[in-house]
DNA sequence: TAAGGCATGTAAGACGTTACATGATTAC
DNA sequence: GTAATCATGTAACGTCTTACATGCCTTA
């Protein structure tokens, strides 16, 4: 859409619009913004624990890979956004982060208002993206896959749960999330149901 | 998960699981599958029309970037599974790319069953993200926010309605996916007025 | 005291975005 | 006929994944 409009008048329209780029720097992805709130969470914390956190969570947006997480927090904190400390646990070094007043002024301006344009969308669903093209299955594959969505779903809820006793103590917010999940799963479980009537 | 065990049993435990890696070459993205998919439902068709379907979605997963469209299916071609040839339109060239045997059986693949662990999730949503972190917000903001979500709200139920309207009379999975928006939308805003419940 | 997983990283590569370029076509 | 938009791309860049490497530390 951007696109389609002259390129002169895109190239001023993006840098104007929404806010995107701070002063300094790019605008910090979905996955740097989460993080900076991870560590705000969680106080003073190694990337390890982070990443033990994202891969503790029923979202597999956050797979918590090494290779992505240590060098964003390397990259936050030549942004001032984080502020770190050598540590040591027994023999082993760590590196400990914490969020600096830059940071905390970040996340709330990722959090919003204003919410991006990219924020306003539904939600990315893998189930409903693979139902989209049901038509090119054949009939049996149907079945099939209506089967496994379900146990899909079943063990989805099962992860919300697990997560809600381990992570929901923290703060209101955070058993917010779980119920967000719960209603979620259980629009998608009633979804799947009507699925499986029509083809049935 | 996977890198928690021993590297060389990850190694061959990652090969050896889930079929993600075809014969030849890796696993096709979300993206690459989703395009695949796509012109097995458009039928012969360009990038750009492609392009055209991915930004009319409701969903921002699919931008449709032309740096991203136009590599993608000739990566494809590649592979076989799709098939191109030169039309044009007036003076105007195109490049026409269909689906081949392959190619379909790639998507029903991709499909499933097996549905890849990466789908089994819940599925990703910007706003319970933010929302997960209200509490580094001041009160202030956090009212703003949820009038700013539940604006959001009301804007992708509209963009849902009006996909339907354009794209939902193909066929009836796509007419499901249409009805997995509502019902999502509508869980999302009945999560919504509990959030405003619980700080209000 | 050896095996296995814990914890901390790095290197190379793939993928997608952003920005740019350019000719064809349409609207006025 | 000229300005805007359509349509088709390409190039550079950043981010994240995959794969690898390497010491610590526990436990049997």
């Amino acid at each position: 859409m951007a696109e389609s409009t002259a390129n002169q008048a895109a190239r001023k329209g993006r840098r104007g619009s929404a806010g995107l780029n701070t002063k300094r720097g790019r605008a910090l992805s979905e996955l740097e913004s989460f993080t900076l709130g991870l560590v705000w969470q969680l106080g003073p914390c190694s990337p390890y624990e982070v990443r033990r956190h994202m891969r503790a969570s029923p979202s597999s947006q956050w797979s918590g890979s090494a290779g992505a997480i240590y060098p964003l927090m390397r990259r936050l904190e030549k942004r001032k956004l984080l502020e770190s400390k050598p540590a040591r646990t027994g023999k082993r070094a760590r590196r400990e982060y914490g969020i600096t007043a830059g940071g905390l002024a970040a996340l709330r301006q990722w959090i919003g208002p204003p919410l991006p344009e990219e924020a306003v969308t539904v939600t990315y669903d893998p189930l409903r993206s693979r139902a989209r093209f049901l038509g090119a299955a054949t009939p049996a594959q149907r079945r099939q896959w209506i089967g496994e969505a379900e146990e899909a779903l079943e063990r989805i809820a099962e992860m919300v749960e697990k997560w809600q006793a381990s992570f929901g103590g923290g703060d209101e917010f955070l058993r917010l999330v779980t119920r967000n999940g719960e209603l979620e799963t259980e629009a998608r479980r009633r979804w799947l149901m009507e699925v499986a009537e029509r083809l049935g």
